[in-house]
RNA sequence: CGGGGUGUAGCUCAGUAUGGUUAGAGUACUUGGUUUGGGACCAAGGGGCCGAAGGUUCGAGUCCUUUCACCCCGACCA
């Protein structure tokens, strides 16, 4: 392409919307340009990309035997009715009317019209497993979309799923797609992690997440010094803490603290740690059909991981609960304890079993029992998991210790189990003859998303520094005065022997200066950008290295070489 | 959905407290000339229903009311 023809509208300044580096760089070089809120247009640029990455992704998915279909974007409401997700999605699904006044939905994800298109047509277990993709736009009407490309309403997914015969055909499948998620993201040369993630809502057995980490990431993550762990912090669990301060012994009794409604409060009243102290957080918990308070308890120096205490309670969702709420059930806030208190419901943090030496609240206003022995409420109190891992806690899989990242969510994989085949009745028969649901897994990749993580993982003060395999050009070829007709001779003759080669190459043959294409060059990020210019007189061109932001002499004749080496 | 902010040229923004020539700058664009190794210079141009609707006024970008859009923080996010 010749860069006086294409259509790459550069500017200097970035939209005043814009914060992110990659929505700042991608809408300045010239990539996207916003619609409306969460709506962008894709130019030549960003379609290059874009197309890049389906590329690699349709090879690695075609390596393990996946097959791509499209789905129809609109699809009938009739669908989301019978899985029961029209209510579940709520506003994110944008619904309309037809001329004859039927309802459809823009597609958020597909698994309701995936299912449709197997069911009654996948009928014997001799025909599974089999696993359907596509890569498709997808609408979901966030309440607050943001950062450019990272979280638009409508986006660029590839979705897949599978259906199995058995959980164990599942088990193998979901493994072979992690490890296709894995190239792929090794491919377009990111740097990534694979975390284990919550799964509690939507059932199954296990989902795992693909974090591209940069510091731009929505997503706290926690990962093992030594080993492979890592895990979304709604979901990270440990084995233990680093170091355990000294523990306050003292004898059981109930002590007058006025003024220490806060963990703070109290660890500076007895000049403890907060380890050694109970905190209550109270939590209003939505179900189906009721609301309910419940009072979270777990070590002074913990917080509440509001996932897990979902997943605790079985609940829809959880609400903050007001002091005046918690007075009309008869408790004392600043001084809610575990013991001898039937308020309200209980959930007690899995690291205060049997824990010794504790201080918590009475129940009382201004005291807190001290020396309390808390293995007297273990045989009937309910456990579980709720407090959020911190940093310096210990691996549950080896003795590493535990670390926080951001990382940006590029792929999430789902066993699924048969939550949507049995709702939506899809079934096959078994060897016996007996009708069975599909067993599925779901498989999804931000194709859009990863447009944006990957400059928010390789970007500078310039611009953008594409990988060489999501390039939108691999060559720039930059005549530094196109006045000089040796120059332009040169950079003609280079950039057509390159596309002969089959290189992706820009011939920059504006009638600019030297300075102005250079930053354009950096800012778009093109591996490399050969200069050919004033060192032409000694016969030979320069080199740029985007990435490096090096330029390497080289004699004419060697340039084609070099770059095809380069390349690779 | 709660809280905050912003809408003026393609883009980035002044101007609005105190209403008053023909609404400005930079940048981008067009034409001519000079320049050609890090977003050049000179000159001449084109480009605006000042987010929308209503109102107050002799007169509204500026004041009042309503409304829409976009952004940020939070809630939410298979």
């Amino acid at each position: 392409m010749r860069r006086s023809r294409a259509f790459i509208p550069t500017t200097k300044e970035a939209p005043n919307d814009a914060t992110l580096p990659s929505h700042i760089f991608l809408a300045r070089a010239g990539f996207i340009s916003q619609v409306s809120s969460g709506l962008y247009n894709y130019m030549p640029l960003a379609k290059r990309v874009i197309k890049k990455i389906e590329n690699i992704i349709n090879e690695e998915m075609s390596k393990v035997g996946a097959q791509e279909v499209e789905l129809s974007f609109v699809t009938p409401a009739d669908l989301w009715a019978e899985s029961g997700r029209i209510e579940k999605f709520g506003k994110e699904l944008l619904r309309f009317r037809d001329r004859k006044e039927n309802l459809f939905v823009l597609g958020p994800t597909h698994e309701e019209m995936m299912v449709d298109l197997v069911r009654n047509r996948v009928t014997s277990y001799k025909n599974l497993p089999l696993n359907l993709y596509q890569i498709k736009t997808k609408f979901r009407d966030e309440a607050r979309p943001r950062f450019g490309l990272m979280r638009g309403r409508e986006f660029i997914m590839k979705d897949g799923y599978s259906f199995h015969a058995t959980t164990e055909d599942l088990d193998r499948e979901f493994d072979a797609m992690e490890a296709a998620y894995k190239k792929i993201l090794t491919r377009l040369g990111l740097d990534f992690r694979v975390v284990e993630a919550d799964s509690g809502a939507i059932g199954g057995s296990g989902s795992k997440e693909l974090m591209v980490i940069a510091d731009s990431g929505e997503d706290t993550i926690a990962i093992c010094s030594k080993c492979e762990y890592g895990a979304n912090i709604e979901a990270a669990s440990r084995s233990g803490r680093g170091a355990i301060p000294e523990a306050p012994e003292a004898e059981f009794n109930k002590f007058l603290t006025p003024d220490t409604s806060s963990i703070d409060d109290l660890a500076e009243f007895f000049k403890i740690d907060p380890y050694y102290t109970v905190k209550c957080v109270a939590k209003k918990v939505i179900y189906e059909d009721e609301i309910e308070v419940v009072l979270f308890f777990m070590r002074g120096c913990d917080n509440l991981q509001e996932v897990k205490a979902i997943n605790a309670t079985d609940a829809l969702d959880i609400e903050d609960v007001s002091e005046e709420e918690l007075r009309e059930l008869g408790l004392t806030p600043g001084f809610i304890g575990p013991l001898d208190q039937d308020k309200a419901k209980h959930v007690i943090d899995t690291d205060l079993k049997n824990a010794q030496n504790m201080i918590c609240g009475a129940n009382e206003q201004d005291y807190h029992f001290v020396g309390v022995d808390l293995s007297v409420i273990s045989e009937v109190a309910y456990f579980a998991e709720i407090a959020e891992v911190n940093e310096g806690d210990t691996c549950p899989h080896c003795d590493g210790e535990l670390s926080f990242r951001k990382g940006i969510e590029v792929g999430h994989i789902f066993k699924l189990g048969t939550t949507y085949s049995e709702a939506l009745k899809a079934e096959f028969l078994d060897e016996n003859g007996k009708a069975q649901p599909f067993i599925m897994g779901t498989y999804g990749m931000g194709v859009s998303r990863l447009v944006a993580a990957i400059i928010e993982q390789h970007h500078d003060e310039s611009g953008c520094i594409w990988t060489k395999q999501s390039a939108p050009y691999m060559v720039n070829v930059m005549v530094s005065n196109i006045k000089d007709e040796e120059q332009l001779k040169v950079g003609e003759d280079l950039y057509e022997r390159l596309q002969n080669a089959g290189v992706e190459v820009m011939l920059d043959d504006r009638k600019d200066r030297f300075g102005f294409k250079m930053k354009d060059a950096e800012l778009i990020g093109f591996p490399y950008t050969v200069v050919v210019g004033k060192e032409l007189v000694n016969g030979s061109v320069q080199i740029f290295d985007r990435a490096t932001k090096e330029k390497t002499t080289v004699a004419i004749d060697e340039v084609f070489d070099k770059l095809m080496e380069l390349i690779k």
